[in-house]
RNA sequence: GGGAGCUUAGCUCAGUCGGUUCAGAGCAUCUGCCUUACAAGCAGGGGGUCGGGGGUUCGAAUCCCUCAGCUCCCA
C-alpha cells in the first residue's frame, strides 16, 4: 500500500524508510566537512570511546548532546568541527583479546609480544569501528575524515615523543610504590580500577597466637590474611592501649617462620578492632607499608607477580601455591601448632578489579610516575579564572578540591597494548637506562658513556603507558600537534594550520567522573604545551540510570540495546527522549517511555506538515479575521521561543531548549496557531498559506538539531517558492531573533484563558462539540476572532441588558456569559466565592506593601511600580467577581 | 574519618538578584470526545504547608542555624 499521497509526501511518519538515506545524503555532500576557512571555528572533540565497546545510553546521551550543540553551531555559521575517534583501551582491550585468545586455545604466555600485538591488531581491526557505526545511525555529524584512534601511527609517535620530553624537563621519575596488582592481568591498577561490593565481601578474620622470643605470654593478632604471615617485620599496638603498653619494646616469634620481630608503638592502629595487635607487613598492605617507612622496617614480598608465594616466604609447604591456597594451608599449619585461638565471620571491603574481577593485591612495585607539581595548579588555576567554564558550576569545587590533593601519577601499566615506554635499561644492568624515541636514540646516548655498547645489549621497558596518558594528548593530538615537535628545545618548529585553526576547542562534552581521570589532565597538557587550556566550556552530562536509579550495566542487564530503540521509536525519538529528561549534571533516569514521547512528538510535527501540505492556496479568498489575528500573534510567538532559546543554549540548558523547542510546536504552532487558520474546506487563502508555510520553514529551523531526520526530510517537503534556503536544511541558517510584543503574547494569553474558560463551560454544560456557543461580553476583547473560532462561538452580542438563562464565565480580567441550553444551577458560586476571598487577601497584602515606608524605600522602583499594577489587577478582578456573585444573589 | 552536594506535585525536574499574577513544566492520572493533520490524537480537570524545626527580613522555596533522610567524591 502507498504511504504517499500526490506530492509525493508520505502520509505516515515512518523514520527507518528516510533515515538511512538522509543521513547518506549529508554524507556524500560533505555535509559534516570541515576545514579551516574564513569563518569562525566551532570545534567539538568527541571523547573518544573505548574501542572495545558497543554503543551503550552513555554514549547515546553524550552524543546526542554533542550533536545538538555541533548542529546549532552549524546553522548559525560557525565552522563546525566534531572530530569522531576512539581510544585503545589498554586493560579493556587486552583483556578482551586474552580472551578471545584463550576461546581459540592460545594462551598469551605461548605467544612473543609481537605476535600477541597481531592478534591485538586484527582484533581491533575486525571489531575496533563498531561503535562509531552506530553512532551514525544517531544522527551524529562527525567530520569522518578526521577520524583518530590513539594508537595509530602519529598519534603514537606525539605519545612516546611527549614521554621523553617531560622525561627531559624532570616531570617524570621511576620509582617504588604500593599499587594495585590484578594478579591475572598482570598488572597494576589505578584506584580508579579497584571496585568494591557493597556493604562488603565475607570474609574470616583469624585469631592467631604470635609468642614471645623470651620467656612466657603470646600477643593474639587478627588477620583475614595468614598467608602473609611470612611477610611480618613486626607487630603494633596503639601507644595509650594500657592492655599491652609494658610489651611495647619486646620481640615476639612471628609463626610459621619463627622469625623474631618487635612489638612496635603505633598511632595508626585501632585498639578496637580485633585484639589491638596488629601485624605489620609492609610488603601488602598500603597503611602497614607507612607504619614500615614510619619505622624502618624490613619489606619483605612473599608473593609473586601471579599472586602465587615466591621462596621469600621461606615455607617450603607454601611456594608456588596460589595465594587462596596457600591460606587455607597456612591456616591449617597454623592448627596443628595450636597457634589458632579463634575464627570469626565478618563483613569485609575486599578490593576487585574492575576488568577481571580478581581480589586486588597491594604490592611494592617500580613504576614510572608523572609528577604533578607543576602541572596541577596551572590546570586549577584556569578553571578557578573561568578560563575553563564547567557546566553545570557546582563541579568546580571538587574540581578543585582535586587538584590541590593530587598526588604523582602512576602512568605505567604491566600490558602490552598500548604504547610502550621508551625507556631502554642495559640488560646486564637494568639500574642503567635511558629515555629516547627510538632504540637507536637510546644507544646514542649509553654510548656517550660507554662506547662499546651494541644494540643487542639493550632491552626495551616492556610496559606500556596509562590509556590516559595518551588520551589526555586527544585535543593536541588530533590535529597532528606534536608532528614538528622537538624535545631537544622542547619547542613546536611548527603548529599545524588546523590545530592553529581549531585550537582550542570550544566545549567538551563528558561525564563527571572522568573530570580528573581525562578532563583536568587534558587541562594540563594544554597549558604545558599550548599554553592555554585545550576548550572553553565543558559540559558534564549525567549517568544514565534505570528507572530504579541503578546505573546502567552490562551485567545487571538493565541496559536497553540503543539500536533496537532507535529501530522502535526512530532515531530522533530516541535522542528527544534521551534530552527530555537530561538537565546538565543531573542523572538521567531513563525510562522508555521518554523516548515514545520523543516520537510522538516528530509524528506530531509531521502531521501538522500533513496539514498545511493538504491545502490548496485559494488567491480569490480573502485572509479571515481569526486567520490575522493567529499570523500576527505567532510571530511574536515564534520570536519569543528563537530568544529564549538562545539563553537556554548560551547556559547549556538543552533539556529546557528541547521543552521550548516541543512547547513551541505541539501547543503554539500546532493547537492554537494551525487551529486558528484551519480553513473551513480546504482551501486556505494565498496570504495564510505563506504565513504558515514561513513560520514552518522556522520552526523545522529551531528543531533540526534535536530531531535532524524528522525536520531534513520534511524541509525537502517545503514548496520552493516558501523555502528559506534552498540546499539541505542542515546547512541552512539559524533563524536571526527579532524583537517582539510582549503586551501582545501577554493579552493573547489572556484571549485564550477566555478560550479555555468557555470549553470549560462547554464540557461542563455538556454542549455537544458541534454546536456553536451563543456569548454575551460588554468588554473589548483583544483576538476576539481567535477567541470566537477557538471557542467556537456561534453568536457574539455585545451585553446590553442583563441576559437571561446565561452562565457567567470569568477568566482573569475578562467576563463573559454563555447561553445556556438547560436551566440546571451553576455550582460555581462557590468557587467564585473562594478566588474572591483569594484574591480579596492578596489585595490585603499588595496594599500593606505599598502603605509600607520601608517598603517604598528599600524596594527597586520597577518592582515597585509592579506591586502597583499587581494592584489595579487585582482590584479588576475582585470587581468582576462581586459582580458576579451579586447577580447570582439576585 | 575528610570533602562536596541533594530533599519542590504520583514520577523526572525548573525556579536567576529574597519581591505571593512563581508555587511552575513535562510525563503520569482522572473526565469527556474516533471534531475530515495526528487515538503516536483532541478538549478539560484534580494534585504540592517547597524534608522537620528555629532565626534574619517589611517580605523566605530562595539567606543563616539546627535536626532528619539520601547521593557522590577522597582516604
Amino acid at each position: 500500500m502507498s504511504n504517499t499521497r500526490p506530492g509525493g509526501f508520505p502520509d505516515k511518519w515512518l523514520p527507518e524508510t528516510f533515515e538511512q538515506d538522509i543521513y547518506n545524503s549529508w554524507l556524500d555532500a560533505g555535509c559534516f566537512r570541515s576545514r579551516p576557512d574564513a569563518r569562525r571555528p566551532y570545534t567539538i572533540l568527541i571523547p573518544p570511546p573505548n574501542v572495545t565497546g558497543v554503543l551503550h545510553m552513555g554514549h547515546m546521551l553524550n552524543n546526542t548532546i554533542q550533536d545538538v550543540l555541533i548542529r546549532k553551531a552549524r546553522m548559525e555559521g560557525y565552522n563546525a568541527c566534531w572530530v569522531p575517534g576512539t581510544d585503545h583501551a589498554s586493560i579493556a582491550t587486552e583483556a578482551r583479546v586474552v580472551k578471545m585468545l584463550r576461546e581459540k586455545g592460545i594462551k598469551k604466555s605461548d605467544l612473543s609480544r609481537e605476535e600477541f600485538l597481531r592478534h591485538a591488531w586484527d582484533w581491533k581491526n575486525k571489531y575496533g569501528g563498531i561503535i562509531l557505526e552506530q553512532l551514525k545511525k544517531l544522527g551524529a555529524s562527525c567530520d569522518w575524515e578526521r577520524t583518530r584512534f590513539t594508537m595509530d601511527e602519529g598519534y603514537y609517535r606525539a605519545v612516546i615523543r611527549v614521554f621523553v620530553d617531560l622525561y627531559r624537563k624532570g616531570y617524570i621519575y621511576r620509582g617504588l610504590r604500593m599499587i594495585n596488582w590484578d594478579c591475572e592481568a598482570r598488572t597494576a591498577l589505578s584506584n580508579e580500577e579497584v571496585i568494591y561490593q557493597e556493604p562488603g565481601e565475607e570474609a574470616t578474620l583469624y585469631y592467631v597466637r604470635y609468642e614471645l622470643s623470651q620467656g612466657e605470654g603470646y600477643l593474639t593478632v587478627a588477620t583475614q590474611r595468614p598467608e602473609t604471615i611470612p611477610g611480618d617485620v613486626a607487630v603494633a599496638v596503639h601507644p595509650q592501649d594500657e592492655r599491652y603498653r609494658a610489651w611495647i619494646g619486646r620481640t615476639v616469634r612471628v609463626p610459621l617462620v619463627n622469625r623474631e620481630v618487635p612489638i612496635i608503638a603505633d598511632t595508626y592502629v585501632d585498639p578496637a578492632f580485633g585484639t589491638g595487635c596488629l601485624k605489620v607487613t609492609p610488603a601488602h598492605d598500603i597503611n602497614d607499608y607507612e607504619i614500615g617507612l614510619r619505622h624502618q622496617l624490613q619489606v619483605i614480598d612473599v608473593l609473586n607477580d601471579d599472586g602465587t608465594l615466591s621462596p621469600a616466604c621461606q615455607v617450603p609447604e607454601l611456594i608456588g601455591m596460589d595465594r587462596f591456597e596457600a591460606r587455607k594451608k597456612a591456616v591449617e599449619m597454623l592448627q596443628k601448632s595450636g597457634l589458632i585461638e579463634k575464627e570469626e565471620k565478618v563483613l569485609s571491603r575486599i578490593g576487585r578489579s574492575e576488568r577481571t574481577g580478581s581480589v586486588v593485591e597491594p604490592r611494592l612495585s617500580e613504576q614510572w610516575f608523572l609528577k604533578m607539581d607543576k602541572l596541577a595548579p596551572r590546570a586549577l588555576e584556569v578553571v578557578e579564572n573561568q578560563q575553563v567554564r564547567l557546566f553545570p558550576a557546582k563541579f568546580t569545587n571538587t574540581y578543585k578540591h582535586w587538584m590541590e590533593n593530587v598526588r604523582d601519577w602512576c602512568i605505567s601499566r604491566q600490558l602490552w597494548w598500548g604504547h610502550r615506554i621508551p625507556a631502554w635499561y642495559l640488560r646486564h644492568d637494568r639500574t642503567r637506562w635511558k629515555v629516547a624515541e627510538n632504540m637507536e636514540e637510546a644507544l646514542e646516548l649509553f654510548r656517550q658513556e660507554d662506547p662499546s655498547l651494541q644494540a643487542h645489549h639493550l632491552e626495551q621497558d616492556p610496559d606500556v603507558l596509562d590509556t590516559w596518558a595518551s588520551s589526555w594528548l586527544w585535543p593536541i593530538a588530533v590535529f597532528d600537534g606534536f608532528d614538528h615537535y622537538d624535545t631537544t628545545t622542547a619547542c613546536f618548529l611548527e603548529i599545524p594550520h588546523d590545530l592553529q585553526y581549531y585550537y582550542p576547542t570550544t566545549v567538551l562534552v563528558t561525564a563527571p567522573e572522568i573530570l580528573f581521570f581525562w578532563v583536568a589532565r587534558m587541562i594540563m597538557a594544554g597549558c604545558e604545551y599550548m599554553g592555554a587550556p585545550p576548550f572553553r566550556d565543558v559540559y558534564l552530562t549525567g549517568i544514565v540510570r534505570d528507572k530504579q536509579g541503578r546505573k546502567m550495566s552490562k551485567s545487571l542487564g538493565n541496559s536497553p540495546e540503543p539500536l533496537e530503540l532507535m529501530a522502535r521509536y526512530g532515531a530522533d525519538g530516541v535522542r528527544v527522549g534521551m534530552l527530555l529528561s537530561a538537565p546538565a549534571g543531573n542523572d538521567l533516569l531513563f525510562d522508555e517511555a521518554l523516548c515514545q514521547q520523543g516520537r510522538n512528538f516528530c509524528n506530531k510535527l509531521w502531521n501538522a506538515f500533513r496539514l498545511i501540505h493538504g491545502w490548496e492556496t485559494d488567491a480569490s479568498k480573502t485572509q479571515a479575521p481569526a486567520a490575522s489575528e493567529a499570523v500576527s500573534w505567532f510571530g511574536h510567538r515564534l520570536h519569543k521561543a528563537i530568544h529564549d532559546l538562545e539563553e537556554q543554549f548560551s547556559q547549556y540548558r538543552l533539556s529546557e531548549a528541547l521543552m521550548t523547542v516541543y512547547k513551541l510546536i505541539w501547543d503554539e504552532f500546532c493547537a492554537t496557531f494551525l487551529e486558528a487558520i484551519k480553513p473551513e474546506e480546504n482551501h486556505q487563502d494565498a496570504a495564510t498559506h505563506r504565513a504558515a508555510w514561513e513560520y514552518l520553514d522556522i520552526v523545522l529551523r529551531l528543531a533540526h538539531p534535536f530531531i535532524p531526520f524528522t525536520t531534513e526530510k520534511l524541509f525537502s517537503f517545503i514548496p520552493d517558492a516558501f523555502r528559506s534556503y534552498s540546499g539541505f536544511l542542515i546547512q541552512a541558517p539559524w533563524p536571526q531573533k527579532q524583537p517582539y510584543d510582549a503586551q501582545a503574547l501577554q493579552q493573547f494569553e489572556e484571549t485564550m484563558e477566555a478560550v479555555a474558560a468557555l470549553r470549560q463551560v462547554r464540557a461542563e454544560e455538556k454542549i455537544p462539540f458541534r454546536q456553536p456557543l451563543t456569548v454575551f461580553a460588554s468588554q473589548d476583547i483583544p483576538y476576539l476572532a481567535v477567541l470566537k473560532k477557538l471557542g467556537h462561538v456561534g453568536v457574539w452580542q455585545a451585553e446590553k441588558e442583563k441576559p437571561e438563562n446565561v452562565r457567567p464565565v470569568v477568566a482573569g480580567k475578562t467576563k463573559l456569559f454563555v447561553l445556556r441550553p438547560g436551566g440546571s444551577l451553576p455550582d460555581e458560586v462557590e468557587k467564585w466565592r473562594q478566588e474572591l476571598q483569594y484574591m480579596e487577601g492578596f489585595l490585603e497584602i499588595v496594599e500593606k506593601k505599598l502603605a509600607n515606608s520601608r517598603f517604598i524605600q528599600n524596594a527597586p522602583p520597577e518592582l515597585v511600580e509592579k506591586e502597583r499594577k499587581k494592584k489595579a489587577d487585582a482590584e479588576a478582578r475582585i470587581r468582576n467577581l462581586r459582580d458576579l456573585l451579586g447577580l447570582e444573589k439576585k
